[in-house]
DNA sequence: ATAAAATACGAACGTTCGTGCTATTTATTT
DNA sequence: AAATAAATAGCACGAACGTTCGTATTTTAT
């Protein structure tokens, strides 16, 4: 055998079988959920297996890197963002309905505490503005996804006739989008009950304001 | 038991003199600008100790516990943004010019990395916002002292006769909050250079679209 | 039933964390 | 110039950090 290259540092590669399977899913499932409190640094391998009452070791061999860690967290967070979100509203036609599901959607669940620290991805996405690296890379990504799903369904209900073509989508989706976040921190930080409610009631005001007498009634 | 409950605890507390108060301003112009990038959290001892190349215990002395140093931290921040931001605006005339100042200086703040790390407040708001603790509600009542500034600003706007008198004044304090955080999330995230100056179009057309007759004009 | 592979654990590694103590250097006051 | 007080450094601590390794316990494949 000629004496290839060895990959640099592929640590462990196990073939995951079910039971593998079910405590990742498991270990996740918490890290989600502490990441979105603690932040994904604050994220650590021994608070987690202290949770879950397993070993550091047995735990982070799941995993062989906190980065690594930090990127599985991020994808299982980015699951529940879909089918919290993008799923229910892309079932609603395309257009108006859709567009103002995307962000409703978006308000019911933060409203329900999915994540316990609020929203997983307003938490990541100021924690690591700043920094650089794959894990940066990666939520920035998710981030540019959901902003190209707003602005596309702006751009569908400009071509359904529900919004003037005269709208700037790129801007009014980065309206909406910072008014609904703009009440999470308030909701969040400043404990306002009120927040979600007059979220609603901008966008809303906003969605109405531009919408041409074909568009669908909005709620 | 012990009878009296002790004074929780007041570790050392010499008068300071000129040279302590200078290494404490240069602790902690060093401890924002880690604060903004890495977090109040990720600001460690360690670092910023090793930045100034004074020893831990030395920069320690100075705060008796990190949570001092956190707060002492977010106190310079405030000032900093007293100074960057309120000030320059409540120069401006009551009405419109101070609601607009006050947005645009924020904007300009951004813009400038004053914070290296983007605004430390909302880096600071959304690492707190989970968490509870003398630091969470000095970061929230600031915040709150904020947006009571701009709410203000807007009734007066009202009273001023620039504003209609149906404006809910919360409620666009909260809108233009919201665009102005959304603008800065995107450009310090997704690295959106236009980011700014779309803010600025969204609130300008905003103001613009409530502005009476008797409002001056806007930029 | 047995071999092989996947999963988990316990113990330990070197670092860094926040935080004390004690000394020493530097400034102020007498 | 001496006495005093403040500012900083040195050193050590226990705890927690991410990570590695050898070993025991499952589970799957033969």
């Amino acid at each position: 055998m000629p004496a290839v290259a060895r990959s640099p540092r592929k640590p462990r590669t196990p073939r995951p079988q079910a039971r593998g399977l079910r405590t990742r899913e498991a270990i996740l499932a918490s890290a989600v959920d502490i990441a979105s409190v603690d932040g994904l640094d604050g994220l650590t391998v021994g608070s987690l297996a202290a949770q879950l009452r397993m070993s550091k070791s047995g735990l982070f061999a799941h995993f062989g890197s906190k980065e690594e860690l930090q990127l599985a967290t991020i994808e299982v967070a980015r699951q529940i963002f879909i089918t919290q979100v993008t799923r229910p509203a892309i079932a609603a036609p395309r257009g108006m309905p859709r567009l103002w599901g995307l962000i409703n959607q978006w308000l019911i669940l933060v409203e329900r505490r999915v994540f316990s620290g609020g929203c997983f991805f307003s938490a990541a996405s100021f924690e690591f503005d700043s920094k650089r690296g794959v894990v940066h890379d990666r939520i920035a990504a998710i981030m540019r996804e959901w902003m190209d799903v707003l602005t596309r369904a702006v751009e569908q209900a400009q071509k359904a006739g529900h919004i003037g073509a005269k709208v700037n989508s790129t801007r009014l989706a980065y309206e909406i989008h910072g008014v609904a976040m703009g009440a999470h921190w308030s909701h969040q930080l400043l404990d306002d009950k009120q927040a979600y409610s007059r979220a609603r009631s901008i966008v809303l005001e906003k969605l109405r304001s531009i919408a041409t007498p074909a568009s669908p009634r909005l709620p």
